[in-house]
RNA sequence: GGGCGUGUAGCAUAGCCUGGAUAAUGCACCGGCCUCCUAAGCCGGGGACCGCGGGUUCGAAUCCUGCCGCGCCCGCCA
């Protein structure tokens, strides 16, 4: 379409770069589907608008014949897709396997997400930084990219002095029984308040402190209690949750605390580290405190102890140096936007990365109760995830009982596990990230509007009308247009519409992954869902009595069920067969 | 005080980067639809001075600016 365009407009004399950013998807769907508002070639060509609009349509009309009608009305040229075109970019996604998604040339993203901390409980804020990260690893690695998870666990810090001493007073069994049963948040609970009333025992965890850096071995051991047991339940919490990460993946703040003094030398050799209240810090420059004065980073505490700024120098000079990273994403919550902003510019200004590599903060909203608070760990009661995931669950079987009785045994208990998990994760990938994310057990769980169950569903139906037709679903891939001749490339509008939508898919996909976006993704997928139940309604497919007219309609069907399965897969969200 | 973000029907959101036509979607609400491929559904309907005021533009939810509300961040926590 574009090189019919550019001869139309040269020969108005309108250059490429005029015409070109104008061009774009039709707001209003009845007029078309592309268009091109001249408004603002008026002047420039001493025309109304209105004329310009009629004479490019009178140019192009012809070239665009064979696939697009075309019509200008106040001033716009609008383009409708035909079906012939319709057909053709239909039957290109039906025969690939990757639905039209192209692999790209392969790079290698470090992906840091999820990031619980050891002896507190995972909440709604660790649900979201894995749920995302999860989706862009899955999405990253679909596109041919090497996706390496990092699972920077908060294992490292003075308020391990307090729970070690914690977990000696309790006993190691007493103390182990209870983390492993998930109860982390009253661990860490009963250590602080101990901690702030006991003096004896707040003696005793800086002591403690002090042996775990020096590297004392029984120390060393016990600390070991902690994390194993911590990681136990939060892999339960994964395993729920069916997101990627394994032990494999765990790269804990305490597994950079020998390269951290180096981070100190390499400042101090670039120059730019400086002494400041006895602390040694940089200063990023752009950023003021209170008083005004330029704000610095802390590199080295004035007791000698490192900070998490530290700790993310060393990260990022290990991934460049080390793993040969191309670029690196942080699925952390926004309200670190600053940190991170004064950490890639000290990471630049000393030479631990160059422009070349990509760094993103994919930040996410914090999560708020139904009140508009934001939820907080702290003080307040936490939700436990491995309890909200399996009430998640329970609901759903809750309504499959319902719904569907027939439906029983094992079956439905891992269909109540898709439904539930996946109406969680869709919940939250489906809102624009970086807003604030109202955390509400009603809507999450509604198995109505715009959720996982309601395209989950339609999924389902499609492969009842699979089951009983009973055919070989390949054969419906390969010979798409030739279901397209005659009086049958009269398409219904249901089916016209779904199609429209269907093919969007490749280039939604790719925007999604792009800006790492997504709910641009889900926002699609509800749409070729919500046409799909629209087209199932009034188009019959099996009762259909013209056999070629049904074998197209099987087609949209077969091309429907995967994108959702395809779309819904590199979300981490899987699909049940019946529901 | 400084900085960042946010404000779109009763509620929840998309659209904002890259300005276009009648502001899109879901829930809730009103009215229809199951002897028929899963009604967790479909069809139709009402409901919005896009926080407020200026500016730029032929054209602003979108860009600029000033207010207002809310949230977050601002040197030894992570």
């Amino acid at each position: 379409m574009a090189p019919t365009f550019s001869k139309a407009m040269k020969s108005l004399e309108v250059d490429d770069s005029v015409w070109l950013p104008l061009i774009g998807k039709a707001t209003v769907q009845d007029h078309g589907d592309v268009a091109l508002p001249c408004h603002s070639l008026a002047s420039r060509l001493r025309k109304s608008p209105q004329d310009i609009a009629e004479q490019i349509c009178l140019l192009v009309e012809e070239d665009l014949a064979p696939i697009a009608t075309v019509s200008s009305i106040s001033g716009f040229v609008n383009i409708s897709a035909k079906p012939e075109w319709l057909s053709k970019s239909l039957s290109l996604l039906l025969s690939d396997p990757r639905l039209g998604i192209e692999s790209e040339k392969p790079l290698t993203f470090a992906v840091d997400y999820s990031a619980p901390n050891v002896a507190k409980e995972m909440h709604v804020g660790h649900l979201r930084s894995t749920v995302i990260g999860d989706s862009i690893v899955r999405m990253l690695e679909f596109k041919g990219h090497r996706a390496i998870r990092e699972n920077h666990v908060g294992d490292w810090g003075t308020p391990f002095g307090m729970l070690i001493e914690h977990l000696l007073d309790l006993g190691e069994d007493q103390a182990a029984n209870e983390l492993g049963v998930g109860d982390l948040d009253s661990f860490y609970k009963q250590a602080r308040a101990k901690f702030v009333s006991d003096d004896e025992f707040a003696d005793r965890s800086r002591r403690r402190v002090v042996l775990l850096q020096g590297g004392d071995s029984e120390t060393l051991r016990l600390w070991r209690v902690l994390v194993d047991e911590s990681m136990r339940y939060f892999n339960e919490v994964y395993s729920m949750l069916g997101v990627l990460l394994t032990d494999e993946d765990i790269r804990g703040e305490s597994s950079y605390r020998d390269l951290l003094p180096k981070v100190v030398e390499r400042l101090n050799e670039v120059g730019i580290l400086e002494q400041s209240e006895g602390a040694d810090v940089v200063f990023p420059g752009g950023w003021v405190n209170r008083e005004g004065d330029p704000l610095p980073m802390i590199i080295r505490k004035a007791d000698g102890g490192y900070n998490y700024s530290t700790s993310d120098l060393a990260c990022i000079i290990d991934r460049v140096e080390r793993m040969g990273c191309d670029g690196f994403l942080y699925v952390v919550g926004t309200p670190q936007k600053q940190h991170f902003e004064m950490v890639f510019q000290v990471a630049i200004q000393a030479g631990f990365m160059d422009e070349d590599h990509q760094v993103t903060h994919v930040n996410f909203g914090s999560v708020l109760d139904t009140d508009g608070k934001v939820l907080k760990s702290r003080e307040g009661e936490v939700i436990k995830l491995h309890d909200l995931l399996e009430e998640a669950i329970r609901r759903a079987e809750d309504a499959i009982n319902q719904k569907n009785p027939d439906l029983v045994g094992e079956e439905r208990k891992k269909v109540a596990r898709t439904v539930g998990i996946g109406a969680v994760k869709y919940a939250d990938l489906s809102t624009e990230r970086t807003k604030d994310y109202v955390f509400d057990w009603e809507r999450m769980l509604s198995f109505e509007g715009n959720t996982a169950p309601y395209l989950q569903y339609a999924y389902a139906r499609i492969c009842s009308i699979f089951r009983k037709w009973g055919g070989e679903r390949d054969s419906l891939r390969d010979n798409f247009e030739s279901l397209l001749k005659d009086e049958l490339s009269i398409l219904s509008n249901e089916e016209l519409t779904l199609s429209r939508r269907l093919v969007e898919f490749p280039t939604i996909v790719d925007e999604s992954i792009t800006t790492f976006s997504p709910h641009k993704l889900c926002k699609h997928l509800h749409s070729v869902a919500s046409s799909f139940a629209s087209f199932y309604e009034n188009c019959s497919i099996l009762k259909e009595e013209n056999a070629m007219l049904s074998t197209r309609r099987l087609a949209l069907c077969d091309l429907t069920a995967r994108e959702l399965q395809l779309g819904l897969g590199i979300m981490g969200i899987d699909v049940p067969e019946r529901m």
